[in-house]
DNA sequence: TCCTGATGGTTTCATATGCAACTATATGCC
DNA sequence: GGCATATAGTTGCATATGAAACCATCAGGA
């Protein structure tokens, strides 16, 4: 695929048309896209990860005292997906799952040692990778990214 | 959801942490989500299309001359996904599915009538929800946004 | 205490998706 | 022309996912 690929159709404008390259949900989704299945790709064939097992453990790692609720919370999956998504990192061995002293309907998720140990070698490819896609951006401008995302963020909020 | 809700734990750092935060992957993923989420509740409750089929529609009020293969390069779907999305629209009497003069194996996609009336709707209330997403960022802020979001294409390119 | 409703989590079931096999057509080389 | 290979698109199959039913536990009021 050679860059500007885009617009190698002569885009139509005018009423009742859509210019997809300024509509940024298309935009937004087309890039995220892009970036997870290289990201999937690289968990999926070196540690055996699929995305919803990436998240819970990045959020294991993120901060302790996590129960699968929070993690559906954050990470806005399913709380199916994200159910089985833990089953499999118990079975692996990756994480630890207890009722809570407090309340038994809950369960507490903790990593164990082999799970640290996974996520001590993945998290700073992950870093590595992120550093090479972002490498083109100014620290300013990567900054105004990110600043960007948090308002649209809190606008959804607001709209939703 | 209270907005700044991600920080309600108090985030671990070090080696060995991921600030999900402050990576871009995470948060990319996290936006794309969420808007594609309120974007397909609009057009399925109200129009009965799935992403897909709302990507075929788009991409042909974006530009004519398409065909399903063009459709898989610009969104970066399946074959399969497409195949599927165009028999949908093509049995809502929403495109036409003709082979091609030229190359029997191609078959040139085309608006109906009915998918240009369907489009002529939903593509304002589409623009509009846009606009209110938009609307906390300036004219600059979202130039810059679009601007970022191209950068980081064309590295993922070259790095892919 | 008992009953009602809420909540965390699992399981079931239907659907959407991706991969791979397949069909049909086209292209290039002998 | 005829064979090998590539390409557009469809279909079959296995898997991932979401919605809803379900189970267990908790909280609150009569």
């Amino acid at each position: 695929m050679s860059s500007g690929e885009e617009h190698q159709e002569v885009p139509q404008q005018g009423p009742g048309r859509l210019d997809l390259n300024q509509f940024l949900p298309y935009r937004l989704n087309r890039l995220a896209d892009r970036i997870s299945d290289e990201l999937e790709r690289m968990y999926a064939q070196r540690y055996g990860l699929n995305v919803a097992q990436w998240r819970v453990l990045a959020w294991l790692s993120h901060c302790d005292d996590l129960t699968a609720k929070k993690v559906c919370t954050y990470t806005n999956m399913d709380k199916a997906r994200v159910s089985r998504a833990v089953q499999a990192l118990v079975d692996r061995g990756l994480v630890t799952r207890t009722p809570s002293a407090r309340d038994q309907r809950v369960h507490d998720l903790h990593l164990t040692r082999e799970g640290a140990e996974l996520l001590s070698r993945l998290i700073p490819e992950a870093q590595d990778w992120e550093a090479e896609l972002v490498a083109t951006l100014s620290a300013g401008e990567y900054r105004d990214l990110l600043n960007a995302m948090g308002k649209l963020e809190r606008q959804l909020e607001r709209i939703g």
